[in-house]
DNA sequence: TTATTTAGGTCAGCCATATTGACTTAATTA
DNA sequence: TAATTAAGTCAATATGGCTGACCTAAATAA
């Protein structure tokens, strides 16, 4: 069964190609996040420190509760990162009309870092978008697309209004 | 100048649009692996088990120095995750040629282990698949190779023959 | 043949990131 | 007024990494 399953399939979607997309996403991802973490370092920070970056500077004012809702952590493990950000200087807290609520915004230190950390990740998409055609590339967006699944799809754009 | 850039940038890789790309690779990555890690936690294992019995089973009698060339982690990391593997009867060691090594290979138990796992990422990606043409599939996979740093390719190629 | 390198292992301690559970405060809403 | 919501905190635990130091046995080079 499995046999004929292979036989008629085309040949880019049979088990052994589709293990090289497994293998694919594991080393592309590792490597598009090894740039930032060498930052991150320096800083004493990691990779849940650029989320929390990375949302907040995309989201103004987001609450801690959007936050969280999108990092999919629990709020004790965002809390000693986000601290570590503000006590830094690189978030600052206010408070929303909403009394209960707390919006996040990055500093113009925590903007500076954002970006650098941003630059590389988009330097690198941006080399390699250049190698492809505008068809590839909605390709391959609209296949890490279909990837989410249904309830992160929607956070997708709610951050991207 | 960035707004210059943005004006002579085709939409489809101006900074915006490339954001999106960052965050549908770390949401598509996310939801690719949280299949797995549900199983893995019933017995109670992480991803870096599944790694170890990922690469283990793509590779029958790898040594350890090519298993952790593959993983990038340190032989301490490797070892308190391959000897729960290995006592747990889900890979079998041993003696290399060279006598110095050893090599790794699933055991039953392992093989049966490492397919359920990889049927529900294969499964995901054959689903995702199944709905865009096979220019989009190919261009998806080099587009991903291509993020990959050279080191890493070349691992990539090895793995593969 | 001796010296060096290589493959692998181990002990100890440390750090980052996550979890669960219990409990608190303040503000909003029913 | 009661219930719910947003946020915070304390404590304990697990996982997955790391560095450093040190060891054994086997292969290879001088």
């Amino acid at each position: 069964m499995a046999d004929l399953n292979n036989l008629i399939s085309p040949f880019f979607l049979n088990d052994k190609e589709i293990r090289k997309v497994i293998e694919l996403l594991f080393f592309s991802y590792r490597d598009f996040t090894s740039g930032p973490d060498k930052i991150l370092e320096k800083l004493n920070f990691g990779r849940a420190h650029h989320r929390v970056i990375y949302f907040v500077g995309k989201k103004k004012n987001i609450t801690i509760k959007e936050l969280l809702g999108v990092l999919k952590i629990t709020k004790q493990s965002l809390s000693r990162v986000l601290n570590q950000l503000v006590n830094e200087r690189f978030i600052i807290v206010s408070t929303g009309i909403d009394k209960r609520t707390k919006k996040l915004s990055l500093t113009q230190k925590g903007e500076d870092l954002e970006n650098q950390l941003s630059t590389i990740q988009i330097d690198k998409i941006k080399k390699v978008i250049n190698k492809f055609s505008e068809e590839n590339i909605n390709g391959f967006k609209e296949i890490l697309y279909d990837m989410i699944e249904t309830d992160n799809k929607k956070i997708f754009q709610q951050i991207n209004d």
